[in-house]
DNA sequence: TCCCTAACGAAACTATGAGTAGCGTAAATG
DNA sequence: CATTTACGCTACTCATAGTTTCGTTAGGGA
């Protein structure tokens, strides 16, 4: 097919695994291409001939931990929202990725393009999920009419990134269910 | 009192006013300290003198706008933690310091120190404000007694800071109430 | 008034880390 | 064996936070 040495496969691992590694250690703040480069036992520039910024690596890094968010679908619209929830929550709490995440995005949204490729590889299709179920339960009758399907995805999501951001505390994956609970029934006495 | 030539205090001003604009004008990762003492029309090491290193500088360039949330008490818990929450989107919507604090989040994360600062500063005040105005609405029965008033707060200001850091846009000073609504009142059909 | 002391400005400096350039070598295809 | 692209290596450029040095200025106290 093409002509030429081909791309080691191999290389392309290693480097995604050394930044996992160094992201686990270190958190974003303290991770360098150098060292990321040393860890896989890489040159710097085989690094650069694949992502043009270190951005975009570790987007790549975080995409398998975060990306897959497939749940099975049991019907009910509500235990299959409440399910979706669990496991973003799981995911940003016990993942590499997940933990890392806070720290990435202030990088990540002084860069536009970055920006915009990060939402539309995690954040999007999450909330798209989850419009279409909320809908669905709008629709038989299980959630109020008149909600705002954009404002009930913040108040159940927002907590998972408030609290490691501003507070410096994971959200623990317990707290999803807590989460959705509350929102779903209210804490007023009626 | 103290001996030699005393500081400016017009400098100060000068140097806190100058970042708030820099800040305005391109967001905190554009904001460089060089510039800052251009525009303050002083010297950069007139800065250093000052502050440690830029992150204090810029919080301390943010507290006025951000630090006093003080709203008078109506004696009706629930509606003083509705404006509470109201004052702060308000806040963080329309206020420079506000805006800059989604793309601040991660350098001040970043440093143990600036970051159990910004907590002290800004974070627990508020966080104690509502969690009193939370224990005397249910001490009147106006919430449920098993409400876990951390949950509730993360749940009311959760989306504050989730819609501007990882949607990249602001969550409006209007949507304080829609929020407190669905959170109080839930989103069930009972 | 005259020191003493600390603030100030200016310029040159260090340190760090992202990203690039040039080149010799290795591994594929034909 | 020739061509082409990947790779490693080394040495760069560039930007910016923070420092150092020193001559100058503006106060307070005797």
């Amino acid at each position: 097919m093409s002509i030429g040495r081909p791309r080691d496969a191999a290389r392309d691992r290693a480097i995604l695994a050394a930044t996992l590694e160094l992201l686990a250690e270190g958190g974003y703040p303290a991770l360098r291409v150098d060292d990321v480069a040393r860890r896989a036992g890489v040159a710097k520039t085989t690094i650069y001939r694949r992502w043009p910024s270190k951005g975009e690596m570790v987007l790549d890094a975080i995409a398998e931990q975060l990306g897959d968010r497939s749940t099975e679908e049991t019907g009910d619209p509500l235990e299959d929202l409440r399910r979706l929830l669990q496991v973003t929550y799981e995911r940003l709490a016990e993942t590499v990725a997940g933990r890392a995440l806070p720290a990435l995005s202030a990088e990540i949204m002084a860069d536009r393009a970055l920006a915009e490729e990060y939402r539309r590889r995690f954040v999007h299709p999450l909330r798209e999920r989850a419009r279409a179920l909320i809908h669905r339960a709008v629709d038989r009758g299980e959630l109020r009419g008149d909600v705002d399907p954009d404002l009930l995805m913040d108040a159940l999501i927002g907590p998972a990134l408030y609290r490691p951001i501003v507070l410096g505390v994971p959200a623990p994956a317990a707290s999803a269910s807590a989460i959705f609970d509350l929102v779903i029934s209210g804490v007023g006495h009626t």
